[in-house]
DNA sequence: TAGTGTAGAGAACGTTCGTTCTCGGCAGGG
DNA sequence: CCCTGCCGAGAACGAACGTTCTCTACACTA
């Protein structure tokens, strides 16, 4: 077998078992058996397990932030219509079959002590995301398109770790409320003018 | 030694050494050490690592919810300054230091494939902290409290798992905006209005 | 005082797992 | 044909860990 092919179906057979059971709970044997690839290639590959798991994770975060951008580029229209096409595309992934939360939180969660490769691959993964709404934040006609975009950021968030702990199919819905009142109450505001003033109290 | 001040040490020291390293890195016997309690006793009173996790993880949960409600009732007033000062308290819970993120989430995460009395644990919480905000959105005058409480639910949820990939101390001045936002916008509806119509697109 | 139950200390056991080693086979070049 | 080197299959190794067992000491009771 070719290398590169036994990496692709290496990374791919990590992939499914440790979205769907965790990193801890499958070794490395089985992912070599669902790969069909001999133990000693994966490790001229992969020297370790902490770099398979990066290698993983760093697969992932490629393809899902192609699939996010994908969807934004064909639904989104607007920069405040771009920007709750992120929220769209997390209702339809949160209710994909064997959706188990963010695979990052997940495995910073497991890992966040030690293995400071796959630290660095979340840490990457998720200011990416960021980076990616500070991006379409900056066509909205607001004084403050990084503060939106981080304030959206946090709601995605929230809700793939909500979803990720009580699967509940309003969670997007809610997510994408919330993302709707910040966005029309940052357009509301003119630009300009710095945001921190209570805007309906008195 | 007595057997509930020995379990008292024991829960102490799995929440240190948990919450600091992970449930994986630190063993039976390392908890056990840092109580000062033998192997005999603990297993006397934990049955199995399970069992001590999921103790540790009601323990924190008791505390976490009792300081957030202790600040909320020394710094608040109206339900929406309340609901902020859940917030405040956010930002000084990040701002400590050790702070690893939300332990219920990297519990989940590391064991959300088994643990089932684990996972039952963090479902509670999760929904205790959900239903207290629920609680304080009741006094607000707005048509759907629980709808506010929910989306402010995303916005912690989001601040405190982003605050433990990257530790930057203005996602929690960020979350505090986003609140604000959210409950201006709400408030700004009067009641009687459902939500889900844009309010400043046009 | 002898007996009984319990506690502490730590060895021991069995399993899992990451990683490496061994062995047989096969391909390619002289 | 022979030698070299790589590969697959799987055994083996060493460490870690959850859990149980053994042995000794000690408090309490008749």
């Amino acid at each position: 077998m070719n290398r590169s092919e036994a990496a692709e179906r290496l990374l791919a057979a990590a992939e499914k078992l440790y979205y769907a059971r965790g990193i801890h709970a499958v070794g490395m044997d089985e992912v070599r058996a669902e790969a069909g690839v001999s133990l000693k290639m994966l490790y001229q590959l992969f020297p370790s397990k902490e770099h398979l798991v990066a290698a993983y994770l760093d697969a992932r975060d490629e393809r899902w932030r192609g699939r996010l951008a994908d969807h934004v580029a064909a639904n989104g229209g607007s920069a405040r219509d771009r920007l709750l096409a992120v929220f769209d595309w997390l209702g339809l992934w949160f209710a994909e079959p064997g959706f188990r939360g963010c695979a990052f939180i997940n495995a910073f969660g497991e890992l966040g002590g030690s293995a400071p490769l796959v630290i660095a691959v979340v840490r990457r993964h998720k200011e990416s995301f960021r980076d990616y709404l500070v991006d379409l934040a900056r066509g909205l006609p607001t004084a403050d398109p990084a503060g939106v975009a981080a304030q959206l950021l946090l709601v995605a968030e929230g809700a793939m770790t909500a979803c990720a702990v009580i699967p509940e199919p309003r969670a997007a819905q809610q997510a994408h409320l919330a993302a709707t009142a910040l966005l029309d109450g940052a357009l509301a505001r003119p630009v300009g003018v710095p945001e921190g003033a209570g805007a309906g109290r008195d």
